[in-house]
DNA sequence: GAAAATGTTTCACTTTAGGGAAACATTCGT
DNA sequence: ACGAATGTTTCCCTAAAGTGAAACATTTTC
């Protein structure tokens, strides 16, 4: 599945009041999408993910959409402990 | 100033406990050096940057000490609206 | 070296993320 | 169509971020 066709799932089309509102406010929407990106990649289940991190699926499933901010620990933790990746975090002036 | 002598001024040097500590610990001590070193860069006084964020000075200072780990939706927040930049966030597997 | 500007810490309180269990919903395989 | 696997939502509590005021410390300026 692509990225917009995720989006287009999880938020509806653009334009649509849902995915406005989600695509405004501050790169949320975008970190649920690129780790549920990721883990699709690495052939987890929410569930296998979970555990690895030490943590439940019903958390991951909040975090991929957007239905809580994950803290940056947080997320580091998925993306190190879980997928094996890297979270940057840069500022771009 | 550099990052390093940033660093060894506020954190101790390398191999201190103190530093050590910090670095060991999820991103969150670098985040606050990128923002100090990003306001610096602006010419910004911590009182400013609260000031356009719409904060206090504390915060900014605790955020910029890793004394509170903010959000993601703050550290957007100070950054586009404090130091009209962009917060960059990706993974990397 | 006193005053002003800048930065840090403390105290105190409110709000919200962190987190899990379990119910519910959806998707997939046969 | 049924059951199994996977994903989402709800409920609920705890811990930590968000926040400011004011005291304190440090640095800069004259």
């Amino acid at each position: 599945m692509t990225l917009e066709e995720f989006k287009e799932k999880n938020y509806g089309k653009r334009g649509t009041k849902k995915r406005d509102e989600l695509e405004a406010g501050y790169e949320n929407f975008k970190i649920g999408v690129l780790l549920h990106q990721a883990r699709l990649e690495k052939g987890l289940t929410q569930e296998q993910l979970a555990e690895k991190v030490g943590t439940t699926k019903s958390y991951i499933s909040k975090i991929e959409n957007n239905i809580k901010e994950a803290r940056i620990s947080t997320l580091q933790k998925i993306v190190e402990l879980g997928l094996g990746g890297h979270l940057e975090l840069s500022i771009r002036l």
